[in-house]
DNA sequence: AACTATTTATAAGA
DNA sequence: TTCTTATAAATAGTT
């Protein structure tokens, strides 16, 4: 566009391509800096050269991430970010039904129990003396009944557990304090549960 | 660029500034055009204009997914795939726990036993007797002090175990009191815990 | 990388 | 939006 007119072809000398590529590129990327400041727009520039090079040109206020976001959302396309938000969400309410599990166990343990009033303690104590005596049972059932008596050789408890690692039993599960984990409010309820599977 | 200079800076009036997104949008996408032709190189361009409205531009040779895989490549970041990963590693880590939650649970409450040794099941009685005996305990005092003897109304027995919402009974958690042991199955479910935080 | 003749883009107006 | 056109800006070819 200037000491003569061009024909807008592929340039077939290498030097003055690269040469044009380079000057235009500057080029292209000046007027997107100005198309983002006069008309407030964001603008996102990706190039490849003839030889694989790559450049970019990204508005101050955004981000090239931020913008393909954007431009997939606004085709229809992004079936990946609903895919992340139920995936974040089904995060978040295992954790929060970890944090009632372990709280349960806690309690049934005889731990964490400054917060039950005499009635609550009332119902978790007949709970639990009804659970004792169904294990004193199968306990009792078991020493009696030769059959069973050391049958369990080829089940891993643990296995039995889901633990793959090293675990010793039922008793190994006894749950580490946490204190980070307190003072949330404790916030799920047995549909929630129902999720877990 | 004619019938005057203009400063470059954002233009207030809202159809001016609309007009000039226009005639600098095609502007820019000619060049970008021209630039793919003469350079033979591959040019993705996304706009957004300040009212949300969105444009492309891409070389005939190419795909904006293509342009944009290639960005992410070249910049050998895609955190978005790790953090993916980690997140999925999380999810079923959690999945885990929950379930070997839930079988203690269970297991605490008698149900789930068929698989637990003699021994396993006077370890698990042990234990349960000793935190009857807690629970038992806290309960007599709770009955001598009639300070706590009305604060529990309205509580169900259900938000005490962590299952609905109102659960906010959770804290004043200790430390458990009786035979940790870092070195065995515990262990494993304390570093699986650490990361639910 | 600089220069500059010329082409191209475009601001303002219609 | 599209056209017009005076003028600013970009740039092809050269150094």
């Amino acid at each position: 566009m200037a000491r003569g007119k061009i024909q807008i072809k592929r340039i077939e000398n290498s030097t003055n391509r690269q040469v044009t590529y380079s000057k235009r590129r500057n080029g292209l990327f000046k007027k997107a800096n100005e198309l983002t400041v006069l008309c407030d727009a964001k603008v996102s520039i990706i190039m490849v050269s003839s030889t694989g090079k790559l450049h970019e040109f990204i508005s101050p206020s955004t981000s090239t991430k931020q913008m393909y976001d954007q431009y997939q959302k606004a085709l229809g396309i992004d079936l990946w970010c609903s895919h992340y938000e139920r995936m974040q969400e089904h995060l978040k309410k295992l954790k929060d039904v970890n944090k009632n599990l372990r709280t349960e166990i806690r309690q049934r343990m005889g731990d964490c129990l400054n917060d039950l009033s005499y009635e609550e303690l009332c119902g978790l104590e007949q709970d639990m003396e009804s659970s004792v005596k169904i294990i004193r049972d199968r306990k009792n059932s078991k020493e009696e009944d030769p059959q069973y008596g050391l049958v369990d050789n080829g089940v891993d408890y643990n296995s039995i557990l889901g633990f793959s690692n090293g675990g010793h039993g039922i008793l190994a599960l006894r749950l580490q304090p946490n204190h980070h984990n307190l003072h949330d409010g404790a916030g799920s309820d047995l549909t929630t549960y129902a999720l877990l599977e």
